[in-house]
DNA sequence: TAGGTGACATTGA
DNA sequence: ATCAATGCCACCT
């Protein structure tokens, strides 16, 4: 398995939201595991909360915790930019909650090992 | 250099 | 639904 570097595991996390499809999300945990990291949840939000995601391009907005909940939505500048950005992609989000997160849920282990 | 604290979490009770 | 315990890394003192 791969080793990577704090630098790399920056850039993988990028590719892999960058992969994420219009109308999807995925969680920390998944994209942690994607990359043959499953414990490091918290660096993935790490790095999130530390990419410009407008300059970088990285659509952030689609990464959310495990349970479905916005728990990043304060990093976009707050006031459910974060929401809107979701619902404009055709993801009803209430109470900060993606609704039907099982069906909007979006598996990167699945689209790399493929 | 070493030690302590925090983080966009996850899981289980 | 809410609370507590766990674990890994990055950053600051």
């Amino acid at each position: 398995m791969p080793k990577l570097d704090k630098e790399d595991f920056t850039g993988a996390v990028y590719e892999i939201v960058r992969m994420i499809p219009y109308g999807r999300a995925t969680s920390y945990g998944a994209i942690a595991k994607a990359i043959s990291h499953p414990n490091m949840s918290r660096m993935v939000g790490r790095v999130m909360g530390q990419c410009d995601s407008a300059k970088s391009g990285i659509p952030a907005h689609r990464v959310v915790n495990s349970s479905g909940v916005l728990s990043a939505k304060e990093a976009f500048g707050n006031s459910g930019e974060m929401q809107r950005l979701l619902e404009a992609e055709g993801i009803t989000v209430v109470n900060d909650r993606i609704k039907n997160w099982k069906a909007v849920f979006w598996n990167p282990v699945k689209e790399i090992n493929l």
